[in-house]
DNA sequence: ATAGATGCAAAGGGTTTGCACTTGA
DNA sequence: TCAAGTGCAAACCCTTTGCATCTAT
């Protein structure tokens, strides 16, 4: 990430814009508005690289594929809807999870995932 | 699932003996030990059978192919290890999950996926 | 000028499918 | 017997990589 091109300030850009993680073809298809014949490739090297500069972060849910998300946000988990399929974020985190541990296991992090109806679904 | 045959009775062995999910190549590895030439193909055929019949359950970790687990067990979460990559089952859960959800929201269902060092990688 | 970045296409890794052969009932 | 089941290989889907070309500095 040296050098700045139209390419990753369009990246960048549709992350910025977005608001909410993004998988590699949807930043593909939001990119291609502002540059025209963008590869898949640059988008997954952009994003990689984006990633190791903890400019984004990964978003994992169980199931499918991976999105991503501006970084530098607090340790927080999410909260996806089963209608709308929107994924929310959760500030706030359980507690006791090292009891949960067998003995001899070595807990580093942990991730949760919190599956419903969001408010606009609910109703 | 209409004939009874070699390769699934040794593929559901290898489930009930393992206590652990198992992703499909590591079915077909255990399942060699039974069947010899078994291959990829009728594991996951097995598998997609098992599933639908519910005598297995998926488990599907963040960004990681699925694996799968014999079917009825009580409640409960999952250990990675980061070396070894196997997955082990955690009885226990954490509460107050519902206090983390914002108002409007309906907690229906959750995952909590723990990572760190098992046992034998923790040495 | 020149090393880094891009786009295309080919290569990977995991999963599914087509097809001829095998086998359980 | 003979359709369900199996193994192999090819097909797929998503992601990564090799390489010739392009471009920011």
């Amino acid at each position: 990430m040296e050098r700045r091109t139209r390419q990753r300030d369009a990246i960048r850009r549709v992350f910025e814009d977005a608001g909410r993680p993004l998988g590699p073809t949807e930043v593909l298809e939001a990119g291609r508005d502002h540059v025209r014949g963008l590869g898949i490739a640059t988008v997954y090297r952009t994003i990689a690289s984006l990633v190791e500069t903890e400019w984004l972060t990964p978003v994992e849910l169980p199931g499918e594929p991976a999105r991503y998300e501006v970084a530098g946000q607090d340790h927080h988990h999410h909260f996806r809807c089963r209608l709308c399929a929107r994924v929310f974020e959760i500030h706030g985190c359980p507690g006791q999870l090292d009891e949960l541990v067998p003995p001899g296991f070595a807990l580093e992090r942990h991730e949760v995932v919190l599956y419903g109806l969001c408010e606009a679904c609910v109703t």
